[in-house]
DNA sequence: TTGCTCCTCACGTCACGTGAGGTGGC
DNA sequence: TTGCTCCTCACGTCACGTGAGGTGGC
């Protein structure tokens, strides 16, 4: 039974798609039109694509992006469909989520003052850590962050060592500049005496540690000691940015910035409820007058 | 005084935009580094920079465009800037109610049939009405509307012409297709004696009606009457591709389709509360058989 | 001197829109 | 035959990201 053909422009009036839109659809392979005529190129489609046309008008208006769309449209079974604009979803409302910081970010920014950060100086000693290592975009940090947290839960339970001080996070300075780069997530431990080893032996002996799943990404790691200017940000996430500004500021007045990765610490802990309190530390060279 | 002046690097790490970032906003005139080097080309930024940066990260986080920010940041003063910002959050909230209109939308689409619309054929007369008609966009259309229905409902007051029928709109092909074209809204209306006048003459004496402004946009016209395919969509704006493609495809199937621009009605008349029915009808040439 | 930072093109991305220039079908 | 619909390039949009290839500064 053949379906009814319609030409591109009675099937751009029922669907509401314009005909440039459709003509991409088939270049991309999203909707394939019933016919193509081989001689003039005139596309046919049919009635029965009305439908299909207006889900894609519908996830499109949902700003989902055309590969997605085709995923979606090609999924094998409801499950998989369902996970694809469940999926989207969830993109859409983290980034509902940064749209409403950045309202509340800007309305701060533009009403009040700069905050003349405390900052104070700090020799930050060297430790061993259990860490996670991996190449992120800012874009992705937060999300690996969540998982890597999780991971490190769980390696501190199986191996059983002592926590020894909050959560960190290393980021070298081309994180920022580039906006990807290898970010370290870390939290020292107290290692039990008889897998006390040098810092050497260590960074020699990454994995070999008792508890610790082969496989896995977290290791047992030294992090390295630093001399710091500090300040604390107080607030959310997405205006850490503030913070660093004041820091920086000051740093570059009146000390000697110094290579090595910024890093930042979680003395609160990091959990669900409200924003936690970030400890920045910038890398410095101490003079006689800090 | 000389401000702290920063390279881009530590610029990027104070403000968290990438040093691509910066050079574009360098490159479009958004944020001019401090100094530039004539010779090497490094650019130096202040450290009074830092605050502006913050604020075009957050506008960034807003969806903003360049151009806008830029707007925003040489506005003259707080309300202009003011103006800038609040008018791209009211684009950002329609924005949200259509992403919201097409998951409910999309909800309906994989879980219900297509609605099988009830039609029937009809023999629209020709009226005279109060019409605006202007080239508009898909996308501005709705907003368009709401103005265009205030300035008739304005002139049905100021000239006493008594209505005659629902509010209609007239839309050509080539809106769906191109999503531009020119759309007519109108209202029927009964000419009072002494301007009741031909359909010919209406044409002619276009605002030449007692109480219509002349400079204005509202005329008083001959909308042509049609044979038509009607269904009726109950439901929201936004769905009424739905019941688009249910009456194309019966146009297709069981009739000939005729030009002339599609038509909605509105029977319920426009306002606030809740979705109205809209009446949509489909140019046919009708047969023995309908 | 090495290695890092910075520079400038030129091109890619994404989902189409905007013409230009031409042909098919009633 | 006219005029409308349809066709295919080729290029533009927007806010940068991604290299390539090269230079400055400590």
């Amino acid at each position: 039974m053949a379906t009814t053909l319609l030409t591109i422009g009675e099937f751009s009036r029922m669907t509401h798609l314009s005909v440039k839109a459709l003509r991409h659809y088939h270049d991309v392979g999203i909707l394939e039109p019933a016919e193509v005529d081989p001689h003039s190129g005139y596309r046919s489609y049919g009635a029965d694509q009305v439908t299909p046309a207006q889900v894609i008008r519908r996830l499109r208006d949902l700003g989902m992006p055309l590969d997605s769309i085709r995923a979606v449209l090609r999924a094998p079974d409801l499950a998989a469909r369902n996970r694809e604009i469940t999926d989207h979803l969830e993109r859409m409302e983290r980034q509902l989520e940064q749209t409403q910081a950045a309202v509340s970010g800007l309305r701060a920014l533009l009403s009040a003052p700069a905050p003349r950060a405390r900052i104070e100086f700090r020799t930050i000693p060297a430790v061993t850590a259990l860490a996670v290592a991996q190449v992120v975009t800012v874009a992705d940090f937060a999300a690996w962050a969540t998982e890597v947290l999780a991971d490190l839960t769980g390696a501190l339970t199986a191996t059983g060592l002592a926590v020894a001080g909050p959560f960190g996070a290393l980021f070298p300075g081309d994180f920022f500049e580039l906006e990807r780069s290898e970010v370290t997530i870390f939290v020292p431990v107290t290692p039990a005496s008889e897998t006390r080893v040098s810092e050497t032996r260590v960074s020699e002996t990454r994995g070999g540690v008792a508890g610790l799943p082969a496989g896995g990404r977290v290791r047992l790691t030294a992090i390295p000691g630093t001399e710091a200017a500090v300040a604390v940000h107080d607030g959310p996430a997405d205006d850490v940015d503030r913070t660093y500004g004041a820091l920086g500021t000051v740093v570059a007045d009146r000390a000697i910035g110094v290579d090595g990765p910024i890093r930042e610490y979680y003395p609160d802990g990091i959990g669900e409820a409200g924003p936690p309190r970030t400890e920045v530390c910038w890398p410095v060279f101490r003079t006689a007058g800090d």
